[in-house]
DNA sequence: TAGCTAACGTACTAGTTCGTACATTAGTGA
DNA sequence: TCACTAATGTACGAACTAGTACGTTAGCTA
């Protein structure tokens, strides 16, 4: 996530916005991701940067903007990931079976991003919503999605008519819930959904699935 | 969430140990779910109440242990639930598909409690961890599940090999997903997860999900 | 090199928030 | 009916926390 390398440079005070906005949001969204929108301190987050409290506010505003350009920046690092995706030089199945893979380890890769999520959701969205930025920016995976359900269709590869945001929602499920709740579920059922051993296992089913849906008959009911 | 009736007696101090821990539970519910442990107000909670934050302090010790509580109950109306489960007389697709309803419908149905669940996990459920009463009871769903996969796998109607803890897992994924997320899903996507002109496709689309995957020929590779 | 401004630091405050000391009373059992 | 205790209410305090007033300086530019 962009992190701040150490300065080669001798100590005393020395002026680097860019550097000192960029150290910020890397502390802050540890801090928020650690404990909340309102369990994060701003001092605390003051404290672990090279700077002082008073340069969040000479930079962000408050402790309202700076989550939500914690926000902009994580949504940021995600797109920019879903830019990376080649898989539509495979068949159609297998683009698909590797776009959810892809989406499962960036989820695994990413877990302060599921928690700032999580946090959002928990206050209504109300910094994307007040973001101009991130308003209707879509999703560049989104559109992969469309491309491959659309070639899988022509070649009668797949039988349902699915709809692209509705699989991305599917696949997008498993993958946000296994990492966000996997703290409840570890305590109730004993079982850690994110544990290296079982991460292989996890990532097949993920496809089984999404195949199994996709080419399935749609005839039992 | 039995929740407390206004009671027939004149006004005046009026002493019911159990109304008052009742009602205390209601609100705390309520406002947990709103703006999350952190954003939670004690003296809001009080306030709402018919009585005075002196008696959280009194029946619950404090902020942490009453939060604990309210997770309690949360998960024992859960289980309540799952216990009415009554699906074995149907034949296993069936009954799979009917459990992913009833679990679909139950979440829809509790938002607060998505909400607190995901609340928990954001502590890294420090509370259940610390709730002798949450440790480890299990769910009554998982044992339904267990049966029909057995029962699914014998009439050969099943072809995979599924542990009964991966498919609760796979069905509270899209369930949980679908309430928790539902606030950046539609500022991102500009749809309505929740809507209710779309909940009959989401439900469906879950039972076709789940049945595709256990009677998939997992083949396509 | 002088001066200007973006960048930075210190110290403080106003308001909030969890928690409690202390006083009071309803209802029960002897 | 009296006394005792569980249940309740009031008022307050200590600590925290977001935010700011004010002063300082690095480094660029004319």
């Amino acid at each position: 996530m962009t992190s701040v390398e150490e300065p080669a440079r001798p100590n005393g005070r020395i002026r680097d916005a860019a550097r000192t906005r960029a150290e910020i949001l890397d502390v802050a969204t540890q801090e928020f991701a650690r404990a909340g929108y309102d369990g994060a301190r701003v001092d605390e987050i003051a404290a672990r940067t090279r700077t002082t409290k008073r340069m969040i506010y000479y930079y962000f505003g408050g402790k309202e903007q700076l989550f939500t350009a914690v926000l902009e920046r994580a949504y940021g690092v995600i797109r920019e990931a879903e830019q990376e995706l080649d898989v539509e030089h495979l068949d159609p199945v297998a683009a698909i079976r590797r776009l959810a893979e892809l989406t499962f380890d960036h989820h695994e890769a990413h877990p302060d991003f599921i928690r700032l999520v999580s946090i959002e959701n928990i206050h209504g969205a109300q910094h994307i919503a007040a973001s101009g930025e991130l308003g209707k920016i879509g999703s560049p995976a989104l559109d992969v999605i469309r491309r491959i359900l659309a070639s899988g269709r022509e070649s009668g590869l797949f039988t349902a008519d699915v709809d692209a945001v509705d699989l991305h929602a599917m696949i997008s499920s498993f993958c946000f819930f296994r990492v966000a709740n996997r703290h409840t579920f570890g305590a109730l059922f004993g079982r850690d959904l994110v544990d290296p051993a079982q991460r292989e296992h996890y990532r097949s089913m993920l496809g089984d699935m999404v195949i199994a849906y996709l080419t399935a008959d749609r005839a039992p009911r």
